[in-house]
DNA sequence: CGGCGGCTTGAGAAAGATCAAACGCTGTGG
DNA sequence: CCACAGCGTTTGATCTTTCTCAAGCCGCCG
């Protein structure tokens, strides 16, 4: 189990991307697709539970996904795990590992995934010949870290009812933003446990928060999943200045 | 006070500079050089204390740290704070803010600095002509996004007395990776308040776990700054894999 | 000399961790 | 089809860590 499987039969040609439609991804040239579509080797699928790149390893694979959630993490050596940040759907995954030759995080598939995978070694083409997409991916890198900036600001100074609005608050923007969720549904797709590691909280206080998180009719939880019913009400809670993003890249 | 200023008499010319002489930086080729010389309009003289970025600024400046000590941080509405990271000479500051349109923390001057300013509207030139140099930066928010990793780690799972070990730590590599601290003696001039906004603790919580750090022999506390004596009993109460840095970019 | 910022310490309060136990769902094997 | 195991969720009780309040010390600067 747990496997990925090389899924040559279902592949999505980049010309014809059902995320770059998406009003939230700008708009990309003709040389600009062809040469991402080369970049492209293939597409992979993977089930919920895969470790799709481990600490340490080198020569990382590089990819986006295609469609599922994901998350990276860190372990202190005694076990203890403190989650980083989501992948969604457009999101880059092992940028770090190729740029700085071994990946210090792990990342794991949260629900079943389709990824492109992308030939690391050609990096270096694409930025010597193709400085939009090179400013694309820092523009990518420069995201994650001010998505790191505001998780970090979150767990060092936010009490723990305000770090779960915050986080919920969160997730639930990205979603929407990538076409996740119809209709003012959206399902995140967690369990408690992660959130607690997300939270750098235990399980008990975790749930315990949540708890009053839904008693207040904020969200909802059901079945491995969390469901948001008053965002307005978790932005206030966690009294967040929202990052409006506006269009962005993917590669 | 607090001022900034412009400093034309000092001068460093980019083929002289300094820093890049260190073994922690990697060599530039001569058109490399030329263009970076190119690419800085000049140089900025602040005091301590000098906010240089400030969240929610738009038209950022760009500089690198040339000597002294800064520090990012966020804030809430109201008002606590979180000191994101700190930035030593070689570091690129105000990223974020040229490549998404609005800054979202600031940076303040922890000692006297001395920076090297360039021109915003030019990075785009940089990624179209240096593609070197395009890595470079690419990279520079790579090991940014990998610093964050770990403070995020420390922060949400490590206990304060680990924390405390980490920060100290970390900021001691650092230090003597850009060859501060003459001779095994290291003085990280920081204030345990700043120290409280980096590990999410308060200060008179963040005081008591210092003196146990300073009990057991491991640094000294004197005068607004700290001194490490036993860097290894560090590493192993933070039970930290350090990420041992090879030659990195600098621009 | 007085004020302020930084450091230090003690005492009591609060937030969050740990321990313990139970429930419900799902998937598996008999 | 049913028993059972395992995971995720829930709750209560107790313990620990960390916070807040309060106060005092020191050195520096105006």
């Amino acid at each position: 189990m747990n496997q990925i499987f090389r899924n040559a039969a279902l592949r999505v040609p980049c010309d014809q991307c059902p995320l770059r439609v998406l009003p939230h991804f700008r708009e990309f040239g003709p040389s600009e697709i062809d040469f991402v579509s080369s970049f492209k080797t293939g597409e992979l699928v993977a089930e919920a539970g895969t470790l799709l790149l481990a600490e340490g390893m080198h020569n990382a694979h590089l990819f986006t996904i295609l469609s599922g959630w994901a998350f990276r993490y860190k372990t202190l050596p005694d076990g203890r795990r403190q989650v980083l940040n989501y992948v969604l759907p457009g999101d880059l995954v092992g940028l770090q590992g190729t740029i700085m030759g071994e990946l210090d995080h792990s990342v794991e598939a949260l629900t079943p995934l389709i990824l492109c995978v992308f030939q690391r070694d050609r990096l270096n083409e694409l930025f010597v010949n193709y400085p939009s997409l090179a400013f694309d991916v820092t523009w990518l890198a420069s995201r994650e870290e001010r998505m790191l900036d505001d998780h970090l600001l979150s767990v060092g100074r936010r009490s723990a009812l305000e770090r779960a609005a915050y986080l919920i608050a969160f997730l639930y923007k990205r979603a929407v933003a990538v076409g996740l969720g119809a209709e003012s549904l959206v399902r995140i797709p967690i369990t408690q446990t992660l959130v607690a590691d997300t939270l750098g909280l235990s399980i008990v206080h975790t749930n315990k928060t949540l708890r009053k998180l839904v008693m207040r009719g904020l969200i909802r939880w059901q079945g491995r999943a969390c469901e948001v019913l008053d965002i307005d009400g978790l932005l206030e809670i966690a009294q967040w200045d929202q990052m409006q993003e506006r269009k962005r890249p993917f590669i």
